[in-house]
DNA sequence: AATACAAGCGCG
DNA sequence: AAAGCGCGCTTGTATT
């Protein structure tokens, strides 16, 4: 009998679907080939332990999600590609070829049918990467040498790994949708907004509102939505401020402030959180976000559609588990300085953030009066600032944790400089663009101007800040990717319940046992059945500390949660 | 009429 | 409160 292969590599052969098994050697040991609607029942037959190789996850994953097939591992060449191209820990010649296949940068084929349905409506094809098994090898081996190159592999796998995790489970949330609780919702919007209006017009108290605004203002015709209009009509009753937005209006002391303010706060709700969003996007009592793995630079997901990124607080309490389910809430407290302490290795930073609130920990160590100066001094330490409160308590933070300063300061100068950064496992930022580098030739010219130098300073800087967050942001997101990934085996390995009754809303896969519903830079939403729930909990802050195992080994940092169980998920 | 951009505000 | 990073979305205005 044959070892199971490394790999299992599925792509298109002409009309028909092939899926290859392939050693470490990149012998073919198997070889099944099958229509597309065979293709789940295909799937679902292969080794499990086998890592399944393919273009584009959201170009294979979907069709399987809806026959109730999970995976448990891939490589997503699209995804992998977009690392290895870029990583500063890939050698030259190794990368070169990867740079060469411009193919393999195109968008995902869920970008390409989002954004240009005109283009998909036709027999075009999806687009997006290649998909014909040739092309699928091809880049998988290229992908591997360029792992092997690598000084340290182990790095550059785990990466891949985690990334490829975050694209199957990107999908899965997709699929199975955040529980969404509709009457709540609108209860929610009917007490702040008044009655559902009809289409095209202001609820109930934004009108009423806007009465009051155009009193203070003495104009029944001004405009509210008009930056420019409204403005003017500031002006005219001795506002004089130089925008509309809120933070500078709430500095003017005046009868129209206060009302103006309320009234862009509703309108905000409306616009963005009304009732149109319901029926849009939660109108079967799930909201599915569609997620973008890899969709930031720095290594983030993005989002696109419903705009999951900013759910706003106020409308948590919509979050609501199905009956007899609750939610397992979870969030890493400071994230990102405690990735800080250990990819810098700062072991007075790991002993401040150890067992408490980081920001406590720096308070107690005498750095700084406050845990609101901790926090803002720790913040602007990792954006970059130079002015306000944030500025002045940074040489006090140099003084007490040199190390971790000294990584950031450092990445800072290198993009100043025009260099690269590297994330912990090997993600790099881009390249200084070639109009950067312009501004900076122009400003080193014998007959530069000023102005050209002070452009040039400016740039700089801002590429500086940019790189000094890159290593921070980026190490932080590879910390949650390890932790979903692990967390999503776990729960993914939990025997099946009995099928629920009911039809859920979510499909038959993740009606049976405990699954991640949310996932947000540094949270994430586990919805269990009620009697599963202390043992996910576990899970949950387990796989926290496999992570920070797997990414920094036997340093002394912890990442503590704040977890609760909980049937709604509105923050405390 | 379609598209690009800026302002403003929501999230981490 | 904003400052210093990273995003998405809506609205109005400017451009074509």
């Amino acid at each position: 009998m044959t070892a199971a292969p490394k790999w299992n590599v599925v792509a298109h052969d002409g009309e028909a679907v092939v899926v290859v098994g392939l050693t470490a050697g990149f012998d073919e040991v198997s070889r099944i080939r099958c229509t597309w609607p065979e293709w789940p029942a295909v799937a679902e037959t292969a080794d499990a332990a086998t890592r399944w190789v393919w273009s584009d996850t959201v170009r294979w994953y979907p069709r399987l999600l809806d026959a109730g097939i999970v995976l448990a591992r891939c490589q997503d060449l699209r995804l992998c590609h977009a690392i290895l191209r870029a990583s500063a820990l890939v050698a030259d010649d190794a990368a070169a070829p990867l740079r060469a296949a411009l193919a393999w940068d195109a968008p995902s084929a869920e970008a390409v049918t989002t954004a240009t349905p005109a283009l998909f409506d036709l027999d075009a094809g999806p687009g997006g990467v290649p998909d014909d098994l040739a092309e699928v090898l091809i880049e998988l081996r290229r992908q591997e040498a360029a792992v092997t190159s690598s000084a340290d592999p182990g790095r550059l796998r785990l990466l891949l790994a985690a990334e490829s995790a975050g694209a199957l489970l990107a999908a899965e949330l997709h699929a199975a949708g955040l529980p969404w609780s509709r009457p709540v919702h609108e209860a929610l919007l009917e007490e702040v907004l008044g009655a559902r209006p009809a289409a095209g017009v202001h609820a109930p108290r934004v009108r009423e509102l806007a009465d009051v605004v155009r009193a203070a203002l003495g104009d029944p015709a001004a405009s509210l939505d008009s930056q420019p209009k409204l403005l003017r009509s500031l002006h005219r009753v001795g506002v004089l401020a130089t925008s509309t937005s809120r933070w500078e209006l709430a500095e003017y002391d005046h009868p129209v402030i206060e009302p103006l303010l309320q009234y862009k706060k509703l309108t905000r709700l409306e616009s963005a959180n009304g009732w149109a969003w319901l029926d849009e996007w939660a109108a079967d009592g799930r909201f599915r976000p569609v997620y973008v793995p890899g969709g930031v630079v720095t290594g983030r997901w993005a989002s696109s559609g419903g705009g999951a990124l900013q759910l706003p607080r106020q409308l948590r309490p919509a979050v609501r588990a199905d009956p007899g389910w609750v939610f397992v809430v979870a969030d890493v407290a400071q994230l990102e300085p405690r990735v800080l302490a250990a990819m810098s290795g700062d072991l007075a930073l790991a002993e401040a953030a150890r067992g408490r609130d980081l920001y406590d920990g720096i308070l107690a160590g005498g750095v700084v009066s406050s845990r609101a100066e901790a926090k803002v001094a720790m913040l602007g330490a990792m954006y970059g600032a130079t002015t306000g409160d944030s500025g002045r308590l940074l040489p006090a933070l140099r003084r007490a944790y040199p190390r971790a300063m000294a990584l950031v300061d450092a990445a800072a100068q290198t993009g100043d400089d025009g260099g690269v950064v590297s994330t912990w496992l090997g993600r790099s930022s881009p390249p200084s663009s070639e109009g950067w580098r312009g501004v900076q030739d122009r400003a080193g010219a014998p007959d530069a101007s000023e102005a050209d130098r002070v452009r040039a300073r400016r740039s700089a800087r801002d590429r500086g800040r940019f790189t000094r967050n890159f290593v921070v942001q980026g190490t932080a997101a590879e910390w949650a990717l390890a932790w979903l990934a692990d967390l999503r085996g776990v729960l993914a390995a939990q025997p099946l319940a009995p099928a629920e009754p009911v039809a859920s809303a979510s499909g038959i896969v993740f009606s049976q046992r405990a699954h991640l519903c949310f996932f947000l830079h540094d949270e994430i939403i586990v919805h269990t059945p009620v009697a599963q729930a202390e043992q996910v909990a576990d899970a949950v802050r387990l796989a926290a500390a496999r992570a920070a195992r797997l990414m920094f080994g036997d340093f002394p940092i912890d990442f503590p949660l704040d977890l609760r169980i909980t049937a709604d998920a509105a923050k405390t």
